[in-house]
RNA sequence: GCCGCCAUCGUCUAGUGGUUAGGACACCAGGUUUUCAUCCUGGUAACCGGGGUCCGAUUCCCCGUGGCGGUACCA
């Protein structure tokens, strides 16, 4: 295929959700994968739910992770005049009719429908005003919408490409307001008018939309306008099956970054969640290049995802233990505030398999600077008792303290030295190890004591050792 | 209520008209180890129900059930 055009269009309303991001993302790949373009339009027109700013949360994120659109934004506030010009084309057409019924009005009829058991839909009463009454009320400057001529009885298909055929009767589409009365269209309308407009040849958006779409079909109709190609996404989903909520835990892009999530981690967990490469493939780990070659819309999953954090969780660490250790420090160090750079890394070095998220860098390592505070008991390993600890860390501290600084320089000179010595003297391994790692950390569960004394240095690591004696005494 | 979409381990999924229904996460056990983590090995665990079609259905069709989405002058 040639000339292929992807969209993704938010509304500015708030933060960027996850969800959105995997639309931004298939539409993405899809159109990259064929070398199409992919382009960006904002959908702000809803001025009650605008939020300043919105827009540009999104062009850093996407710019964030890689996902690089083509041309400007396109933003609909500012095309106001040609959704007026193809509404007017509509009700000259006799395809979309003025309508003057108030808010309240409407409201009484929803409710006797509902009442009676029947879908809520706008009876057409101003579809059938005359054109003099129409003119007197327009004159009179009644506030009115316009809206979509529904055609009865009609049936209205398409062809999902990820679902197949999609069929709907025009009997169960309403009359949908085309342009609110403030004179901004609705999603509808300018949804469809811009698509056309920036030629964009795959509709590529989430399921909620099926069922607006045979009124974005019927639009395409009356204008005699080529269809797109439509993909509606399956929904992502709370742990309880329904839409992805903030009720039920984090969904803004920004709180998974705020909270140490890797933007390759990300992509490639939002890219597994409702698409697999297939032809018996295994693979689980994906970079954003790799995606694009592989990426096929057809391969999508139709049946909704939950948003499951323990798989995230476990990509984000794999990605965390495959990166160098000066990077991961760069990304560290927002969550290690006031701690020497150098020190930063080595902390980062000992605790890098540890790491779910960058976050946890300060979860349980503030012993790496600050002394441990522990109850004396823990310094006794299961198998031994007060006397032997005590005696031991007496021989540890005499034994360090011959060691040289250079010993210190690498955790695995350190390691080879400490456990030469123990060998030569035929001393227990955790009957030495076990109170050395708790004189250092304080913790029941921590990096090694070789790890934890390489990253405090000869002196330090002396220090403790001395002050746990004085604590077993 | 009405319309629509969906249905394989707890979760994400692969797969097929005849398979020991595969993988990953999580979980459990074992190994490595001073602890945790990592790593390695193994294990528990699934085709929503009922009818058809067929020699044979998890797979195809229908019905039901369940879940979800939509039902706005929101997107």
């Amino acid at each position: 295929m040639t000339n292929i055009k992807t969209r993704f269009a938010p509304s500015p309303t708030g933060y960027l959700h996850v969800g959105g991001l995997r639309t931004a993302l298939y539409n993405f790949l899809f159109a990259r994968h064929n070398q199409g373009k992919f382009l960006l339009r904002i959908e702000d027109t809803d001025q009650a739910r605008l939020v300043k700013s919105a827009d540009k949360e999104i062009f850093k994120i996407l710019k964030e992770f890689g996902l690089k659109y083509d041309n400007k934004p396109v933003y609909q506030s500012k095309r106001l005049k040609i959704y007026q010009k193809f509404a007017d084309q509509l009700i000259k057409d006799g395809k979309a009719y003025y309508c003057f019924c108030s808010p309240e009005k409407l409201a009484k009829l929803r409710a006797e429908q509902i009442q009676q058991k029947r879908a809520p839909k706008y009876d057409k009463t101003c579809c059938k005003l005359s054109p003099a009454n129409i003119d007197k009320n327009l004159k009179a400057k009644i506030s009115y919408v316009i809206r979509l001529n529904v055609p009865p009885n009609k049936e209205i298909k398409w062809n999902d490409i990820i679902r197949g055929e999609v069929k709907f009767n025009s009997n169960d589409i309403d009359d949908q307001v085309l342009l609110k009365s403030d004179g901004f269209p609705t999603y509808h309308l300018a949804n469809v008018v811009d698509d056309h407009e920036m030629e964009i040849t795959h509709v590529i958006r989430g399921e909620e939309w099926i069922s607006s779409t045979p009124k974005h079909l019927l639009l395409y109709e009356y204008f005699s306008w080529t269809v797109p190609q439509f993909a509606h996404l399956p929904l992502l989903l709370n742990p309880d099956k329904s839409k992805l909520s903030k009720r039920q835990g984090d969904v803004a892009v920004s709180d998974y970054l705020a909270q140490g999530y890797l933007k390759d981690a990300l992509i490639n967990f939002l890219a597994t969640i409702g698409w697999t490469e297939g032809a018996g493939s295994e693979q689980e780990i994906y970079s954003l290049k790799e995606l694009i070659a592989k990426f096929d819309l057809k391969r999508i999953n139709i049946s909704g995802a939950i948003f499951n954090l323990e798989k995230l969780d476990w990509i984000n660490g794999y990605y965390i233990r495959k990166m160098k250790v000066k990077e991961l420090t760069k990304l560290c160090l927002p969550y290690l505030k006031d701690i020497n750079p150098k020190l930063a890394e080595k902390i980062v070095a000992v605790e890098q398999e540890r790491l779910k998220k960058l976050s946890d860098i300060n979860q349980n390592t503030e012993f790496f600077y600050k002394e441990p505070i522990y109850k004396p008991e823990l310094l006794i390993w299961k198998k031994s008792n007060k006397e032997s600890t005590l005696e031991n860390l007496v021989k540890l501290e005499d034994f360090i303290i011959t060691l040289k600084d250079k010993d210190f320089s690498e955790i695995k000179t350190l390691e080879a030295k400490i456990m030469a010595w123990l060998k030569k003297e035929g001393y227990g391994v955790g009957d030495m190890l076990w109170p050395m790692r708790v004189a250092l950390s304080g913790q029941q569960n921590s990096p090694s004591p070789f790890e934890i004394a390489w990253v405090l240095g000869k002196k330090e690591t002396l220090k403790r050792i001395n002050q746990a004696q004085i604590k077993l005494k």
